[in-house]
DNA sequence: CAATTCAGTTTACGAATGTAATCGTAATCC
DNA sequence: GGATTACGATTACATTCGTAAACTGAATTG
């Protein structure tokens, strides 16, 4: 394996993944940042957002830096990493870990736009160099 | 939107998953054969089986036949419906609803092997027609 | 027919999750 | 400088999940 920085150990949740995002979107960022972010999206209120953030720094997926009375919490996971874990969770679970299968599914249910079908063929052109 | 049979309304849990798949393998079958298949596997007892299959039950997923004093479960939700509703999921939570985005991400991780990339050329070239 | 076995149903119980409210305290505003 | 604000920390509380054990009633067995 290449270069993992801090598992999480602990899963992350979904609500937790919404802050996640909002950190990976920027940071550093206080919970009333984030709470601006998120807030309206998800009708949460801040001491909601309080509450994730404290259990992703008890995770270790984020980090909270001291800036005088309050914190700027930022990722310490990378989002490549999450989302890299959870995709293959994914393919893991339901396809036997190939990724064929993923495609043909989404394929199926039309869930491939022309563009996905460009990108993805310009892709294999790189891979199978 | 084409075929949905029976949607679940609840989500089905990664444990209950478990058992679906067992069901999904054959069907019908009563709670010792599904235990059979999957008790060894996750270390569960029969007593885990049979709350598990209650659960999926009262969720709707799996349907059960009496067959004298016991029952014979047959799945509800297919698993076609469930698969591709876990990939929409996580599709649109981590890849914004494109696909490609999933693709490369899998070929960063090396998550495709060849054959993996022969069979989605070959998908592909299905598609574009 | 009484005892055992077997199948589903009910109850259990701790951990994780979603969603806050409250508390304690440091800073800021009149 | 007392009141109000702004924060994080602590506590709360209903659900879902994982994992069973206990209970109940029917069937089988001796």
């Amino acid at each position: 394996m290449a270069n993992s920085k801090h598992d999480p150990g602990e899963r992350i949740s979904d609500a937790e993944h919404a802050v996640m995002e909002a950190l990976w979107r920027q940071s550093p960022r206080t919970a009333a940042e984030v709470c601006d972010e998120v807030c309206d999206q998800r009708g949460w209120s801040l001491a909601t957002v309080k509450t994730l953030l404290s259990r992703l720094v008890a995770k270790e997926a984020i980090s909270a830096q001291p800036d005088g009375r309050r914190f700027l919490y930022s990722p310490l996971v990378e989002r490549a990493d999450y989302v890299g874990g959870e995709s293959r969770r994914l393919v893991d679970r339901l396809f036997g870990g190939r990724a064929a299968p993923l495609f043909a599914h989404l394929a199926e249910q039309e869930a491939l736009s022309n563009d996905d079908i460009v990108a993805i063929e310009k892709l294999l052109k790189e891979l199978r160099k």
